[in-house]
DNA sequence: TATAGTACCTTGTTAAACAAGATACTGTGT
DNA sequence: ACACAGTATCTTGTTTAACAAGGTACTATA
């Protein structure tokens, strides 16, 4: 998988994501690897990013299958954020696929 | 436009038009920006790199409208990695399409 | 002569993904 | 009691590519 497609776009599957639901790092990592390959060392320090942008909120959540979960909920910015984001991805794409398309 | 999601694609987009007919540095910068703004800076390193990597081989060629051009051609290990990278993007932007479309 | 357009290039900065670790809790098997 | 797998968090250092902001130099027009 190559590690540059990704840049910026993990962000937007993230809030994407969180958009749906409430959700903890490790439930994210493990959801989006089954399409995209990702690693914890990859989000981790997104969603750190992202609360330190106030995208998102987050609390802790005991578990009986292992140690507590930090849950993460999308605020009012970070829907902001996403849409922002979910409309120029679709623009890039677009214009990616345009200029990949066009005929000699 | 977000600089993230470029990273990886520009080499597509430049081996793409590449694969068309040969080309020199200003005209792809000046193609490309029609749709996905991209600067000089960006793409005069990048052509560096394909040469290095020997995806492209290049000529000068005089011109009556200002200095001669650096025109760059698609090597056969080119071609081979344009092939590979759009393979590669078409993966990609299908998954991130569909974690984008995942119904609640 | 000076400005705009063409055409090349470089340096330093920034941002995000990743590998490779560390820590710690729960549950199962021996 | 002990080891191991699975769950769950986090950090550090490295790599890579896009970019801003410059510089150089040629042609053509005013």
């Amino acid at each position: 998988m190559n590690s540059q497609f990704k840049k910026g776009i993990l962000e937007l599957l993230v809030l994407n994501m969180l958009k749906k639901s409430d959700c903890y790092g490790y439930e994210i990592v493990n959801k989006i690897s089954i399409t995209i390959s990702i690693s914890e060392g990859t989000i981790y320090p997104l969603l750190r990013r992202l609360k330190t942008d106030g995208y998102v909120t987050t609390y802790l959540s005991e578990s009986t299958e292992g140690p507590p979960r930090k849950y993460y909920h999308l605020s009012d910015k970070g829907i902001i954020e996403h849409d922002k984001l979910k409309g120029e991805w679709d623009t890039f794409s677009d214009g990616v696929n345009i200029l990949l398309g066009e005929e000699l």
